[in-house]
DNA sequence: TAAGTAATTATTGTTGACAATATAGCCATG
DNA sequence: CATGGCTATATTGTCAACAATAATTACTTA
């Protein structure tokens, strides 16, 4: 075995495009670039020190996750997400997730049981400190769904959930710097969650997830209703307009 | 003060790249870019009277609706769809459209459902002539599916199932150009549907689509099943295929 | 002949410059 | 004072050339 060989151990060999397009999505999930703010190619192009040829490519990835918006002739604008587009990621989530549980109790060996259950009892140790609260729901709380995902060995579906939804939900969750919703509850579902899939009960596994994810939809809805704030109430009947 | 104004009516003024996305899309989904193959940018950029650059954006956009898949320093292929693959699609679109027919049920007007009777009534005058059946297999099946998505109000439902997965149902029934399947049971089915959605019962609605697109997706499974590898095996029971 | 290797070709990745469009600032005018 | 049009600026869209990488060919050698 040649020891000083792996021409490319460090600096992975990937285009340009692809490296400025993970960054990107990085900073946009992070909040660095706020939502509404538009991209200047020039400056962006400069602070990354590559050509805008490359960048414009990495925009066009990030058009296709939804993370910006581009208008020909105008540019693109890092996304914005409102409550109304959080709750409709939430109808989805409920029913893709709903599907990747059914299927990952059809799919899971036992080893893939006792990992859930780890992740999930290193989970409780963070949860008592407010910091681990934190953690448990930024990141743990979309950890455990990644797992299931996984499980559900739809590789589309996985696209679909990690590729694209899960990104925006961490997003819309660095946005409202609020947590704490209900920890302990979430925790317990988890386990029933894994208690399912553990027996094979796939139908059981997705009515769970099911319930899992609408409680958090319905907490958002009556965020919703609570304040109709900002631009006329869009709730009462925004789709009378027939668009496209 | 000119009055020959209105610079772009006839030509809608979008980007290049743009344009070319849709014509390239058109292309892959009606089989002219046959599937597996490799995308080779100068002869394309030539082909479509344009240069490079436009031309990669519109290979990223591709990559997006998951219609190309490019590794880094090769190059891009057409997409190539084997039955598994499409079953995962199927699973996906049995979740997303139940839950956008349980939507639709709630937001349809009724002229929302008139809409939807003239729709299916439409396609009933096509369906007797051998033709007509293929024009409702082919775009009328999707047409009324579309339908039932716009009326969920779910705009990233839409894109989903709209901006992704249709144009693969599509890729691929334009791939295997098998048909018959079961055109009057499906026809019964929509009808079933838009009762549904017609007395507002939510519920009721995504179990008959959930089940109508179950079936699709369990037809494939079998003919999975029958035939377990390999192309060429096609052959083998192709006596059963005594039309044409 | 077969296999490995070096040279050649083709294709992708990247860049900087140019053209087209939109944005803003300014001045004139009601 | 507001408004409309004009100019100037900035930004996006497009292109052609160059660099880097992969694919192919030709050649050497066992």
């Amino acid at each position: 075995m040649k020891v000083g060989s792996t021409p490319t151990l460090t600096s992975k060999s990937s285009t340009l495009a692809d490296d400025v397009f993970e960054q990107l999505r990085a900073s946009i999930v992070k909040g660095e670039l706020t939502p509404g703010s538009k991209i200047n190619e020039p400056q962006l192009s400069k602070q990354h020190g590559i050509s805008r040829g490359p960048l414009r490519e990495a925009i066009r990835r990030l058009e296709g996750c939804k993370l910006v918006e581009i208008k020909p002739n105008v540019g693109a604008n890092i996304v914005s997400l409102e409550i109304p587009q959080v709750i409709e990621i939430y109808e989805i989530r409920e029913s893709l997730e709903g599907l990747a549980s059914r299927l990952a109790a059809l799919n899971a060996s036992t080893e893939d049981c006792q990992k859930l259950r780890s992740l999930l009892t290193e989970h409780e140790l963070h949860i008592h400190s407010q910091n681990g609260r934190r953690y448990y729901q930024r990141e743990g709380d979309l950890d455990f769904h990644f797992q299931i995902v996984q499980l559900s060995r739809n590789s589309r579906l996985f696209d679909i959930l990690c590729g694209e939804l899960y990104h925006l939900m961490r997003m819309y969750r660095v946005q409202t710097a609020n947590e704490p919703s209900r920890p302990v509850q979430a925790f317990k579902e988890h386990h029933q969650i894994v208690d399912a899939i553990e027996q094979g009960d796939g139908e059981l596994a997705e009515l769970l997830m099911n319930r899992h994810i609408s409680t958090a939809r319905k907490a958002l809805l009556a965020r919703l209703d609570a304040k109709p704030q900002t631009k006329f109430s869009e709730n009462i009947d925004a789709g009378a307009s027939a668009h496209q």
